[in-house]
DNA sequence: CCAAAAGTGTTCAGCTTACACCCATGA
DNA sequence: TCATGGGTGTAAGCTGAACACTTTTGG
C-alpha cells in the first residue's frame, strides 16, 4: 500500500484545543480562567483547554472542552489561530488550536467550574498565563473587536432581552470607547432587527429601560436585502 | 513522572500544511495549483502542502513548503485556518493548517514548478480540488479581501515598482468591482506613502504611466500618527 | 493624425458627529 | 423633592461618489 506508507513516514502530534471564554457583566467585559492541574505550571493560571480525540472534529472538541466546564451548550464558538512553535509547551510538541466563545455570564453555572479552579477575570487585571496563552487572548480580543463591528455577534454575551443602555455599555466595554447615547440608540434602532417589547428593566435605574430582542429573522432579512451591520 | 503519563494517555495525528498561493497577471488575480503525486486522489489537482516535521514551527513548516515550490522566501504569508474532520482525508486522520501567501509573479520560476505540476488558474476557472482545499482557498479569498482593505498587503502582489492603473487593477481584481480612476488616484496618493519615480512604465500605453514604490518607512510613520489605512 | 491609456477638479448628497434638556420613578 | 439613569431632535462639517475632457506618443 504506498499511500500508507507515504504517511506513515511522518511524525505525529498532539493537539490540543484552547478556549477564550468571554463573558460581559454590567459594563466590563472578561474572560474566564482555569488553574493548571497537572504539570508542567500546574497550579498556573491558564486558559480552558484540552486534548483532541479521535473520534471528533476540532469544533466538537471546543464544544465538548467548552461544555465540560460551562455546562453550555449551544454557544457562540469561534476558530481562531493555531499554534505550533517547538518549545511553546515545555513538556511536549503540542499544536494547539484556540477557539473563542461567547457566554451569557448569567447561564454560567459556578458550581461546575470549581473544579477548574474557575474564575472571571476582567481583561485589564487578569494574571499572567502559561505558554503562549496571553498571546491567544490577545489575538481573540482583537477578533472580536473586529467582527462584533460587522456582524451581530456581541448579542451572545447579553441575555435574551436587554435594554438600550446594557448593549450600548457592552459596545463601550468590547471597544474601549465612549458613545454617544442618542446617536448609539439612533444607529442601532435604525437597523430595524430590534424587536422592543412591553417589558421594562428597572434594576438599573428608577424609570427602567425598555427591553428590547435581536430579532434573527428580521435580522436575515435585511441583510439578504443588501443591508450592512456596521457599529 | 506524573506530566508524562498525562499527555501521553493522548493520540497524536498528523500535522500538514496547505498553502494558498496568490498571484496577480496584469489584471487577473491567480492561484497556483499542484497535481498531487501520491494516493489517494493522486492526479487530482490540489494546493501545495506537505507535512509537518519535528524540528520546525508551523510557519516554518509553511514557508518550506512555500520555497519547495517557488524558490522564493521572504514572502508574505498568514496563517488561516485549522481543518480537522475526521474524514476530510479518506487515508488518514490529517489535521491541516492553511496558509496563504502573496508572490510576485515575475519573481515565480516556472521550472520549478514543473515538478510538482504547477499551474496558475484564474480563481473563477480554477477545477475542483481535493478534500477541503475549495473550502480553502473560499476562505482565502476572504481573508485577502477583507485585510487588503485595511491594511496595504496588496502590494506584496506587484513588482517593486508599480503604476497607479496596475495598482486600481489588482484592487478591481481583488474585490471584483470598478473603481472611478480619479477616485481612486485621489485617495491612495493622498495617503503620502507612496513615492513617485522618475520613470515610466511604457508597456501598457504610448503615453506611458509614472512609477511609484511603496515607501514603508513613510507608512509606518503615518500609522504610528493615528492614520488608518482604508480603501 | 489617430487610437489608446494617463492624468486631472469640482459638485452634491448623505452620513457622521456634536450637542442639551425633559421624563419617570423610588427612596 | 431630589437624585439617577432613560429617552429624544437638529444643525454643521466632512467624506464618498459621480462625472468629462485634455495630454502624450507610437504606429
Amino acid at each position: 500500500m504506498l499511500k500508507k506508507k507515504h504517511y506513515a513516514e511522518h511524525s505525529r502530534f498532539y493537539v490540543a484545543i484552547d478556549c477564550i471564554i468571554f463573558g460581559f457583566d454590567k459594563s466590563t467585559l472578561k474572560v474566564l480562567l482555569v488553574k493548571r492541574k497537572f504539570a508542567p505550571m500546574k497550579g498556573a493560571w491558564s486558559l480552558m483547554g484540552g486534548f483532541l480525540i479521535d473520534k471528533e472534529s476540532l469544533d466538537e472538541a471546543a464544544e465538548r472542552i467548552l461544555f465540560s466546564l460551562t455546562g453550555l451548550n449551544n454557544v457562540y464558538l469561534e476558530q481562531l489561530n493555531c499554534y505550533g512553535d517547538i518549545g511553546r509547551d515545555p513538556a511536549a510538541r503540542v499544536i494547539s488550536v484556540s477557539y473563542y466563545a461567547l457566554i451569557k455570564t448569567e447561564d454560567y453555572n459556578e458550581e461546575l467550574g470549581v473544579k477548574y479552579g474557575a474564575k472571571w477575570f476582567e481583561l485589564e487585571k487578569k494574571p499572567d498565563l502559561i505558554f503562549d496563552h496571553n498571546i491567544m487572548i490577545d489575538k481573540a480580543l482583537s477578533r472580536l473587536r473586529r467582527k462584533s463591528r460587522s456582524q451581530p455577534i456581541g448579542f451572545n454575551l447579553l441575555s435574551e432581552k436587554f435594554t438600550i443602555p446594557q448593549l450600548q455599555k457592552l459596545y463601550e466595554a468590547i471597544h474601549q470607547v465612549q458613545f454617544d447615547k442618542r446617536n448609539f440608540r439612533k444607529r442601532i434602532l435604525s437597523m430595524h432587527f430590534l424587536e422592543k417589547l412591553n417589558e421594562k428593566e428597572k434594576r438599573a435605574s428608577r424609570k427602567g429601560a425598555f427591553l428590547y430582542r435581536f430579532d434573527i429573522v428580521k435580522y436575515e432579512e435585511a441583510i439578504n436585502s443588501g443591508f450592512l451591520f456596521e457599529i
